[in-house]
RNA sequence: GGCCCUAUCGUCUAGCGGUCUAGGACGUGGCCCUUUCAAGGCCAAAACACGGGUUCGAGUCCCGUUAGGGUCACCA
């Protein structure tokens, strides 16, 4: 189905820092839309800030995107027809267009200091008005602003919004908005140090660019008349315009923000960053998944869906327009749903990382072993560190006595158990030492002992693993090794034995 | 406070006038399975904010109220 306009969407973050999660989602509902409608995905970098402007930060929001699988078509990193992708290496053209509206009558120098602003604000302050720019020099005659000029005064553009009337516009999500203009404010486009406002930037860029869709978060709403203004003061023909829903806390109480920390029920911090959802294990499917389904809708009642998937039948119809809680629960459960599915040579592979962060040398063939037993008890990759990161521990730590004793149980009946079992296993072939045979062997000592299983396998579990919360008794024997288990077995016996 | 937006289970959502005694998912509770922890299976509780209209008929359309959110910079 070919659209008569090229699709052509952009995402254009500030580098301030890392990747904000809700910036993620942006990217992905415009990359997204672009991928569904064969058109092209374009990465831009709006660096008009230079009080916060963070020379790592493009990195680190490339390295974000790419981890979430967003590929761009044009961008800094890789040019393109309209290059370059980065607004600080094109103030010319800013400052050519902000000159040619001043020349038409659609924008105006202004003259104040910051200073006379602020007594300005103040005084409306005092005055209980609402705040604004006051339109001092909207009017200036061109004796005073000569007079300025001689003066050596730095100045701004402003916009100068039309006074009266109302600006519609038709929102692909929002639908139909409509505004006073009168209450609208003459907004700077051009700051003092030459260097654009994002209002000015984005409508030349988008332009320039052939931007056919804009979508972008919802706190834009506000300055859209202002945008559309823009638009018709130039003459350009408008793209459509998407407001996204925001991201709000979890507890639906304000935006997700990095002052402001969310927190879950629990009250544990939640992280705003894509790099500490990186760093915390989760899977970059299961955070776009996750992403995709805040504020938009798959359909069918599905919840888990591959991005080719959604890029299917993505559009802006099911965008939802309503703001929507952080669902942090959603995210866990979401993680263990892809770690669950995945390969495990595929699951081994990401898990490495997290090991050997932890300090862990990896033996992969250990690693194989223990990715099908711990696949269906991790939530995020870290996971695998508290869970099974025993099994590659250089040496063993064995478990305090008091938590190899079971319930209704002492150290003497708990050592008459570990001893009958190390007999047990010291008979099995080497080569036999496997899961259902260990299993086989070991069981009929309930009967002998007259413990339960739950008693026999967690005395055993806790001695050989040294942890109260492990992967599974015979499981992890089998991987540990006969020669090992017996060891770690003996020593747990005579830990307990100190007990008596 | 002004302006704008939004309003279905605790949360993410389906629902685009009759099929809604409102569906799915997460979370929660219970049961089953069970060797810890999970996973898995089954079951349960849980919502149309309120008030007016319009209509034969309203969760669905309109208005108001209330509530929540966004925004009011030489930041984006």
């Amino acid at each position: 189905m070919p659209d008569s306009i090229p699709v052509r969407t952009r995402f254009a973050p500030s580098p301030t820092g890392s990747l904000h999660i809700g910036g993620l989602r942006t990217a992905l509902f415009n990359w997204l839309f672009a991928r569904h409608h064969h058109g092209q995905f374009i990465l831009r970098i709006e660096d008009t800030d230079q009080k916060r402007y963070d020379p790592n930060a493009l990195q680190t929001l490339i390295e974000a995107l790419r981890w979430a699988g967003v590929d761009w078509d044009e961008g800094p990193d890789i040019g393109g027809p309209f290059a370059p992708y980065v607004q600080s290496e094109r103030l010319d053209l800013y400052q050519q267009w902000a000159n040619w509206l001043v020349e038409h009558g659609k924008a105006y120098r202004s003259y104040e200091t910051a200073e006379e602003l602020e007594q300005m604000r103040k005084g409306q302050e005092q005055r209980k008005e609402q705040p604004g720019y006051n339109r001092a020099h909207r009017s200036l005659t061109p004796e005073q602003r000569a007079a300025y000029e001689a003066e050596g005064r730095a100045y701004v553009v402003r916009f100068a919004m039309p006074l009266e009337g109302q600006t519609t516009v038709r929102d692909l999500v929002q639908g139909e908005v409509t505004f006073d203009n009168a209450v609208q404010q003459d907004m700077v486009l051009l700051k003092s140090d030459g260097f654009p406002t994002y209002h000015l930037a984005h409508v030349i860029d988008d332009h320039l660019m052939e931007i056919s869709h804009v979508m972008r978060a919802a706190e834009w709403l506000p300055s859209l008349p202002l945008h559309v203004q823009l638009w018709q003061a130039f003459g350009w023909k408008m793209p459509e315009y998407a407001h996204l829903p925001v991201m709000l806390n979890p507890n639906g109480k304000g935006k997700m923000s990095k002052r402001n920390p969310p927190k879950d029920a629990r009250g544990n911090v939640i992280p705003v960053l894509v790099h500490d959802y990186m760093n915390a294990g989760y899977l970059p499917e299961a955070m776009d998944n996750f992403l995709t389904n805040i504020g938009w809708n798959f359909g069918d009642e599905r919840e888990v869906f591959s991005m080719a998937e959604a890029i299917e039948r993505f559009d802006t119809d099911r965008i939802n327009a309503a703001n929507s809680a952080f669902p942090p629960e959603k995210l866990d459960w979401l993680n263990g749903v892809y770690i669950r599915d995945m390969d495990d040579v595929e699951l081994a592979r990401r898990l490495r990382q997290p090991l050997e962060a932890a300090g862990f040398e990896v033996n992969v063939d250990t690693l194989l072993r223990v990715v099908p037993i711990v696949k269906t008890r991790i939530k995020t990759l870290n996971d695998v560190v508290s869970m099974a990161g025993f099994f590659f521990r250089e040496t063993f730590l064995p478990a305090a006595p008091e938590q190899i004793i079971q319930k209704k149980m002492d150290a003497a009946s708990t050592v008459q158990t570990l001893q009958a079992a190390v007999a047990v296993l010291a008979g099995i072939d080497e080569a036999d030492f496997v899961t259902q045979t260990l299993y086989d062997a070991v069981q009929p000592l309930t009967e002998t002992l007259g413990i339960s299983n739950g008693q026999l396998f967690g005395a055993l579990r806790v001695a050989v693993t040294g942890q109260t919360v492990s992967t599974p008794t015979f499981e992890s024997m089998e991987i540990i090794g006969k020669d090992e288990t017996l060891r770690r077995l003996k020593q747990a016996t005579a830990l307990v034995s100190a007990k008596l």
